[in-house]
DNA sequence: ATGGCCGGGGCACCCGGA
């Protein structure tokens, strides 16, 4: 089974993008899309569906909206965190679209954009960082009622310094800032803060595992390229498209790659696609 | 040292991206 992640930069101007990589890769069975930038009602949905493909969009005007492309219908689909957590809980973190999650053959594969946080110290940084906190509890909570759990999508965050092309200004930019950095770290690992007690069992100390690090080592392999500086032709990168696996997927994954070709094409999205295969 | 480019909205630039 094949799971792909693609920030595509506005699902309409890319459109011809998506379906010729879908054709190249019919061994991918649910495509994750992040930054599809329309409302459900003006989604391009008859191309995909033509190729045979289901469809579940969650998606707001001009900005954010995610997506799952699917050759197989998906079972049980949640859009935003108010699915499972209650609004007070959720507050404003639903307003913009940026979750959204199916299950496929056991698999629940949550397909997620997180806040990019524009820059440190910012009200957007701090919006990312309460999104980030509230992800953890809605990963406690999935975690209870599965054990195979693909979080993937485009996270905004550079964990490791071998997934940035530069030293410089690490610290000081958005997407590798330390707080950044230890706040997502923490997400995955769901510890007894966030299970309510009663739930306590199996999911308490489960670590979700970067699939493409089972199986690479070095740096240098990036999923998005700054459209300025020619920037991709420099592979001046940054890995920050990512797929977390639970323990029991994790064992399971034969496979993770980036595949650097749609940004090779003419007015490209400034990511790329990364796939797993378990 | 800085910024360089995109997409959407809507028709002039501005917001947001990362």
């Amino acid at each position: 089974m094949q799971v792909a992640s693609w920030n595509v930069n506005s699902v309409r101007t890319r459109l011809s993008h998506v379906t010729d990589w879908l054709k190249a890769n019919p061994d991918v069975d649910v495509l994750c899309l992040q930054e599809t930038k329309v409302v459900d009602a003006d989604f391009p949905k008859a191309p995909f569906e033509e190729l045979g493909y289901h469809l579940y969009i969650y998606g707001q005007k001009a900005y954010n909206g995610v997506a799952l492309i699917s050759k197989a219908p998906l079972d049980d689909v949640r859009m935003g965190f108010g699915a499972i957590l209650d609004d007070n809980t959720v507050g404003d973190l639903d307003d913009q679209k940026r979750v959204i999650s199916g299950v496929l053959n056991g698999v629940r594969i949550l397909n997620l954009y997180v806040p990019n946080g524009s820059s440190i110290g910012s009200e957007k940084y701090d919006y990312k960082l309460r999104w980030l906190a509230l992800l953890k509890q809605y990963l406690g909570k999935t975690l209870e009622e599965t054990k195979k759990l693909n979080v993937c999508g485009d996270f905004n965050i550079a964990l490791e310094n071998k997934d940035i092309y530069t030293d410089e200004k690490r610290d000081k930019h958005i997407m590798s800032s330390p707080n950044e950095r230890d706040t997502f770290k923490d997400v995955l690992t769901i510890d007894h803060s966030s299970i309510e007690e009663e739930a306590l069992t199996d999911a308490v100390g489960v670590s979700l595992a970067d699939a493409f690090r089972k199986f690479t080592d070095e740096g240098g392999h990036f999923s998005w390229w700054d459209y300025r500086a020619a920037s991709f032709r420099r592979n001046m990168g940054w890995r920050i498209d990512h797929h977390y696996l639970s323990p029991e997927l994790y064992d399971q994954a034969k496979r993770c790659w980036i595949d650097i070709e749609p940004r090779k094409l003419e007015k490209p999205s400034d990511h790329t696609p990364v796939i797993v295969e378990y």
